[in-house]
DNA sequence: GGCGTACCTTACTCCCGCGTAACCTTACGT
DNA sequence: ACGTAAGGTTACGCGGGAGTAAGGTACGCC
């Protein structure tokens, strides 16, 4: 859980103000959506005054965008982290996975904004699109590679096809992860996993995936 | 002289009206959501005065009710035909997937109010689970039933993430459906269906699901 | 100790959009 | 042929929230 913490009745830094209003935006915006969201409440949050919100991030777009970006930021950093050097694409996926749920395990609120309170909103559907085209082309790389490996599949129309299947399957899992608080993170990876990996027809069928690792 | 129907013919019963308010607050609302939608554009657009639309359906989250309410019944009941009496859990579930993505691809405001739009929306949270839930029954269901026609698998719990991640991932496919207007329900439908039923594994190696019936 | 600057506030203006009051007009039964 | 209700309208009250002006207060630096 971020801390929204300190509103200590002390002059603090600008730079530090700021990462406080946007941890205030960001809890805000995430319970409330942009529209319904206010800049008075956000300011309360953060333990200052409307126009200190105005006069450091700008407008309530503006200070939108910059929740949008300082999150997808976070998160793009967490899964590249996790993924790290592995080798093998189940281990990869599986690291990735476990990475990525962790991320949203942590940051609910940033998970929320980014994901259910930007998408398709007007003023912000290029930047949001411009992010979710970063992550699926990442995707689409690890996925080619493992195919290379392999043998040769459908084309790279067959792997634009899995990597929109996966990337939205694991955004569901997080949006569901994000809605059951007592819910975790790894378990929820290792469930997507199995399906993603077996599919239906093993998994039915009561197969399970096992890292070569544990 | 006298066309079919006169454009003179300013008056319209009740039940028409309602329709055509409702049509015309799905479209507003899908493009706009819910805060940002204004009731003096949906009136217009529904070629009506604002008090009109108070007057039969209410305030504006009673309108927006009624929208939910509208499209979840639609949709359920093109997916339930879809089904129908379908032996076999690959061609039900593949049935199933046509069933849907026809429905979005037709009705794609109608899903966008359904699911952008309403989720985790404050006043109407509960209304989307409970029509969210009634579809996880469903599937869970489904499933079941294939599960006790093969052999055992993991239990109750393991369906039940089989089932989130299935629904989850047509979700998110439909959601990418209707954010391209030149695509195609039938060949989503396809992709979706071997990437679920066959996994990442074996899709990556080339194969593919082919119904029976040819 | 004074002075500039960065930090912070109270107290507005103004617009926009929900919801309504009060009033018109066409269709239809009798 | 006329009363009544269903269908329809214009015009406004009013609250809430984005954005701003004008003015404090502490901190550092000479």
């Amino acid at each position: 859980m971020a801390s929204v913490q300190p509103v200590t009745s002390k002059r603090v830094p600008r730079a530090v103000r700021e990462q406080q209003m946007l941890d205030a935006a960001v809890s805000v915006f995430a319970r409330r959506g942009f529209q319904a969201a206010t800049m008075d409440e956000i300011a309360e949050i953060a333990g200052i005054s409307k126009p200190m919100v105005y006069a450091y991030l700008g407008t309530k777009e503006e200070l939108f965008t910059a929740c949008l970006r300082r999150e997808a930021t976070r998160m793009l950093e967490a899964v590249i982290a996790a993924v790290g050097a592995t080798a093998g694409p189940d281990e990869q996926l599986w690291n990735g996975l476990r990475g990525f749920f962790s991320f949203v395990g942590a940051h609910r609120d940033g998970w929320t904004v980014l994901y259910r309170r930007s998408r398709g909103r007007e003023p912000f559907a290029s930047e949001w699109h411009s992010m979710r085209c970063r992550v699926v082309e990442i995707v689409s790389l690890l996925l080619s590679r493992a195919v290379a490996g392999v043998g040769g599949p459908g084309g790279p129309s067959a792997i634009e096809a899995v990597t929109y299947a996966l990337v939205g399957a694991a955004e569901s899992m997080a949006d569901w992860l994000v809605d059951h608080a007592d819910s975790d993170p790894e378990r929820t990876a290792a469930r997507l996993m199995n399906f993603v990996w077996l599919g239906a027809e093993d998994l039915l069928r009561g197969a399970t995936w096992r890292s070569a690792a544990g």
